[in-house]
DNA sequence: ACCTGAACACCGTTCAAGT
DNA sequence: ACCTGAACACCGTTCAAGT
C-alpha cells in the first residue's frame, strides 16, 4: 500500500540480474556448464559469492534462467509450407538452436523444459503433422521420436567433442577399435580404421528425414 | 624377478576391488549417481576415502569400471535372422540395459564408450543392415541415428523421472502447459490436457520401427 | 534494500607416515 | 603392500550483521 511507485528505500543496487546472468554466460562460454560455481560467478561479477543470493533462487533457477533466456533469442523462422518440409525445417531450428550452445541440453533434456518462448516450433510439428493427416495422438508422438533423436544427436556429439578436447587421455574408442580383429565381429573389424571418419560426418538431417518419412508412411 | 608367485610381501589387503564396485552400485541404486561421492562410498565400504585411491585411479575411472562391468553383464540373445526385425531387436536389447541403469547414459554419452563387451549390438547392426543391402557407410550411419534416437529417450524419460520424483516443484511442464490457451499455438493448446498422458506412453518401438524403415526404404 | 564475512557441511585428491 | 589422518583447495548455501 504505502510502496511508492519510483523512490524505492534502501540502498541501492550495485548488481542487476542481469549483469549476473551475462557474467554467467560468459563463464559457461569460457569453462563450460559444469565448471560454472557460484564463487567463480561472483567472483566474475565482482561481488560476494553470498551477494548473488539475492539476485537468484540458487544455482539451478540460475540455469533456468539462462535457459530461458535463450530460447526467447531463437529467431522465428519462415517455415516451408508443405507438412513434411515443415517438420523437418522446425526440427533442424531446434537443433541448431541447441548444437549452438549443447549444454542446455544436459539442462534440460526434461521433455518438457523447452520454456515457454519455444513452444513455437513444437507447434510447428505437431500442426504439420496433423495437416499431413495424423491424428493428434500421432503427432504427438511423432513430435516426442523427432525430440529423443535430436536430443540424442546433441548430446552424443557434445560429448564426443568434449572428450576429444581433453587430449590426455587417447579417446577410449580408439583403443576399442584398435585391438578391433574378431571374427566374431567381422564387420566393424573390417570398417574399424574408418569408423571414426563416419563417425565425425554429419548425419543430423539424413537421420531426421528417414524418421519423419518412416513415421508418416506407416 | 624376485617376485614369488604366492607369497605377496607386505600387509594383506582388506578391501578388494570388486568389493568397491558392488558398494558404488549399491550407493547409486540408493541414491543415484550423482550423489555418488568417494567419501560416501568409503564409509559405506568401511574404509577411509584415502584408501579408495589404492584400488581405482579416480572417480572418473571407478564409473567407467561400473561401466564396463554392467556391459558385461548384458545377456546376449538369439537374434532373428531377418534383418530388419534383427536391428530393432539389437537397438532394443541395448535400449533395455541402458533403461534398467539409465545413470549410465549420463556417464557415456559419448559414441563411443560403447565398452567391448557391448560391441556385438553394434556388430549385429551393422550386419545386419549390409545383408538387407546398405553398403557400409550407410550401416555406420544407421547404426548411429539409431544411437541417437535411443540415447534421447532413454535420457528424456530418464530425467523426466527424475523430476517427477522431485516433487517440490510441480514440473514446470504443467505450469507451462496451465496457462497454454493461445490462440497462436492452436494445436498445442488444443491437446493441453492430453500431453502428459501422451508422453507418458512408451513408444520407443513405435519410432525405432519408423526410423530403420525410413533409412532402408531410401 | 542491498551487500557482506563468517560459518556450516560438504567435496575430490595428495602425501607423508604408520603397520 | 596396504591403509590412514591430516591437509589442500575447493564447493553451495545460510544467516546475522553492516551500510
Amino acid at each position: 500500500m504505502a510502496a511508492p511507485e519510483r523512490g524505492r528505500t534502501g540502498r541501492p543496487p550495485r548488481t542487476s540480474r542481469a549483469q549476473i546472468l551475462s557474467a554467467a554466460r560468459e563463464l559457461i562460454d569460457d569453462e563450460g556448464w559444469e565448471r560454472l560455481t557460484m564463487r567463480k560467478l561472483a567472483a566474475r561479477a565482482g561481488v560476494a559469492p553470498t551477494t548473488l543470493y539475492h539476485h537468484v533462487r540458487d544455482r539451478e533457477e540460475l540455469l533456468a534462467a539462462l535457459l530461458d533466456d535463450y530460447a526467447d533469442r531463437i529467431p522465428r523462422r519462415e517455415l516451408p509450407r508443405e507438412p513434411v518440409e515443415r517438420i523437418l525445417a522446425a526440427a533442424t531450428v531446434m537443433h541448431d538452436a541447441l548444437a549452438g550452445w549443447p549444454w542446455l541440453v544436459e539442462v534440460l533434456t526434461a521433455d518438457d523444459l523447452i520454456g515457454d518462448a519455444a513452444l513455437w516450433m513444437v507447434e510447428a510439428i505437431v500442426d504439420a503433422a496433423m495437416e499431413h493427416g495424423c491424428p493428434a495422438d500421432e503427432a504427438v508422438h511423432l513430435y516426442r521420436s523427432v525430440w529423443y533423436y535430436t536430443v540424442g544427436e546433441i548430446l552424443v556429439r557434445a560429448s564426443a567433442d568434449r572428450k576429444r578436447a581433453e587430449l590426455d587421455r587417447p579417446a577410449y574408442r580408439d583403443t576399442v577399435f584398435r585391438r578391433l580383429d574378431k571374427p566374431e565381429l567381422p564387420r566393424l573389424s573390417a570398417i574399424a580404421g574408418r569408423w571414426p571418419a563416419l563417425c565425425a560426418e554429419d548425419t543430423y538431417a539424413y537421420g531426421l528425414r528417414a524418421l519423419v518419412e518412416g513415421l508418416l508412411t506407416k
